[in-house]
DNA sequence: GGAACCCTACTCGGATACGGCGTGTCCGAGTGGCTTCGG
DNA sequence: CCGAAGCCACTCGGACACGCCGTATCCGAGTAGGGTTCC
């Protein structure tokens, strides 16, 4: 079990948009280039937090995607889910009902034991990333990045934000 | 992201397992049997708990798996680990080296940011999976499930084991 | 000079091919148990 | 009657096809901006 590679694209272009200015997008070609990825493929993680509702965009020259909400309030939990969809790492197939031994009027009234507990790590998993926004991820590149490259790095995305 | 359902299989396999008395074996056909999977391809999951060290094996009529250690000795964890491997769920591919305004001695001492947030959630769905024992399922089944059943299952793999 | 119009170039979004891994199956090596034969 | 040997059926384990989803790409609909033209 592994992530696609599109939920650390869009992760990591969520943290260029994070910085973006008031009013300003960042293109698909311009975010692409910047993390040396196929342009046409990123743009479908794109589309991704589009429908979701993370970013909003503009069509035409200078076009492109911004962050629909402030950095405080869109957690990493909200883009792996635009990524890769809502549902649950452990699907239960209701194998239980296969028991030779069950009889007809079986007590399902409580879910598996089994899907409890895979569905309980679900939920630890996902709690642990609700936890983390991306202005959190802003204070964590800024303690561990040179705060010229940082500079740079915000003046590159500048001068090709619409 | 999902699993595949040959952990959901492995993990009710071991859950029955559980209740097997010492020195039984119960065979690949009793268990696809019981649970109404594919006899052959259950078979590659069992491997894989072989494989790790969490089931012994004999060969010959009457042979099979059982469980290698006691049920309060074999968490989740491991059967999911067995199954899906020990990889961590994020894989990082180090797109920051792509940055075009990262200088040549880039500071790579700490692993990427985003790569920290994710390993951290995978940590904490890990850490929940290891709390849990086949022990614990036990006692769950026993307060969900009608004794009556619970008594009939373990006469049906008694019957089954050799 | 200013405003309206048109054209262009650039954008996103969905529809379209390719490949790898999960899914499912098959066959061979090996072994424990039952039967049989001899003492 | 008892023991040993041989055979057989059953087991696991690895090697072999099929299908679906992730990966990668292309093309069309739509729009913002700039240039041109007219008033």
């Amino acid at each position: 079990m592994k992530f696609r590679n599109q939920v650390e694209w869009a992760l990591h272009c969520c943290s260029l948009m994070s910085s973006l200015p008031e009013g300003r997008y960042l293109s698909t070609r311009s975010l692409s280039e910047f993390h040396g990825v196929p342009k046409e493929y990123l743009g479908k993680a794109l589309q991704g937090l589009s429908k979701a509702g993370l970013v909003l965009t503009t069509l035409g020259p200078s076009g492109g995607y911004r962050l629909a909400r402030e950095v405080g309030q869109i957690t990493f939990l909200d883009i792996v889910e635009a990524v890769e969809g809502r549902k649950s790492t452990f699907q239960c197939s209701e194998i239980r009902a296969n028991n030779p031994c069950r009889p007809a009027n079986a007590c399902d009234d409580r879910p598996c034991a089994v899907a409890r507990i895979m569905w309980r790590a679900d939920e630890a998993w996902r709690r642990s990333l609700a936890e983390v926004t991306l202005a959190d991820l802003q204070d964590m590149l800024a303690e561990d990045l040179a705060p010229d490259m940082l500079k740079r790095s915000f003046d590159w995305l500048l001068e090709r934000a619409g």
